[in-house]
DNA sequence: CTCCAAAGGTATGTCTACGAGCCATTGACG
DNA sequence: CGTCAATGGCTCGTAGACATACCTTTGGAG
């Protein structure tokens, strides 16, 4: 018996209750940029069928993001919940998890994702996603970069059409993006990772995976280094 | 708001209900050879804190594996479960889900833990467990095959040192082999099989990252075109 | 101006899962 | 040969989550 293997197959079966586990899906949905500020999550009943979760909890999940102006609903037709501008709480101040654990995992993800889109046969509307997620984020300010900049990777995870993969690249970014928070986000890396976004969508759209996953590991690889002298 | 990336973050929340879910976490455990024939699960109390489910769920979800014959329960002081002999039920005939869907976060998780597990610095118990493994799997028969192949491959997850992608690893290759267990399994296949893990774990062991990850394309490769060709 | 579809808001009974505790059994150790 | 620690077996009350149904609000369509 492989006592190691054990602690990966008998970890928790569920991460908390159905409360929690609709806020952080809610939670993600808006830091992630899915649903942009200003626009309209889907409903209540919508959200319940689509979350496998009943409305009462769904609405107990909004109800908790509307306690920290996350968003704000509105009654009536046309009405719903609708995401506000401000993002008031930054970081919870959450524990570092395995820093190793997390980079590692979303390294394996997201070159992986990155050379598959470029392997793959991407649809005309595709390459206008990732052409339009390219521009988004090139043209952010600081302040919603990191939302703009994981809208463009999940786009590239997308690309790869396994709904699976980009599930997984959603978590380990959210995970990964509580760690950023905690660090300085300056504009020269910026305009570096700009570069770098130029250079993966380029090689994906040319269809050259080698090309689009040295070029994912080179960007990823700048932000696992800040993480790591930050948080050491 | 791009539509598509709702699909991803707004799956269900809970895969099922906390017994169903047991179940699948127990039967993984045996599946994938992580308990062998003869061996004892944990105690009840043990998975209940594991699994973060309460003892009631985990006997329940027990008892449903005795009622297939795949373990027995012993009572008194060094009694417990343990797995039977024989898998009575080699597959339940479920419905085949997105093919694609898996083989590309197969081929992405594993192709990247292979890679990893070269760049890391591996200390000598998991070279140990690597070489031990290989040795399991290309003495196997083919009726165990399955499982030391699974063992094989959990221990390359285990070696990159991340929870979170053995666990990946591990989910992934169970819907993998939910795929593979309707296909034949030749020796011819089984002997090349073998030749790949000597070299997947070879470059492993080598620190050479570049082979390991096209050795385990490679790899990968194989059993993909046989499940594209059956399945069609 | 009226209607009404679609959204959020509310209430209720049921069922699952949990925690906590106790019982029954077993085999190694003193 | 008795003790006892650790295991599986069992019960019961509570809390969370559920489905379902109905109410209230709203603004565009007719």
């Amino acid at each position: 018996m492989v006592e190691h293997a054990q602690e990966a197959l008998f970890r928790p079966v569920r991460a908390g209750n159905a409360f929690e586990e609709t806020v952080e899906r809610l939670m993600q949905s808006i830091r992630l940029g899915v649903v942009a500020p200003g626009e309209r999550l889907p409903s209540e009943r919508e959200l319940a069928t689509r979350l496998g979760v009943s409305r009462v909890t769904v609405r107990e999940a909004i109800r908790s993001l509307q306690e920290n102006d996350y968003v704000e609903s509105r009654r009536g037709r046309y009405g719903g919940t609708f995401v506000n501008e401000v993002i008031p709480k930054p970081a919870p101040g959450k524990e570092f998890g395995d820093l190793h654990d997390v980079l590692t995992l979303r390294a394996v993800l997201e070159t992986g994702a990155a050379e598959a889109a470029a392997g793959g046969s991407l649809g005309p509307a595709e390459r206008r996603g990732l052409r339009a997620r390219l521009e988004e984020a090139s043209t952010s300010s600081l302040a919603e970069y990191r939302r703009k900049d994981s809208r463009l990777h999940l786009a590239i995870a997308e690309a790869t059409g396994s709904a699976s993969l980009t599930a997984a690249v959603a978590e380990s970014r959210m995970r990964a993006n509580e760690l950023l928070d905690h660090i300085p986000l300056l504009e020269p890396n910026l305009a570096h990772s700009n570069a770098q976004h130029e250079r993966i969508i380029t090689s994906i759209l040319d269809g050259d995976p080698a090309t689009a996953r040295q070029a994912m590991a080179e960007h990823l690889d700048g932000t696992a280094s800040l993480l790591r002298g930050f948080l050491v």
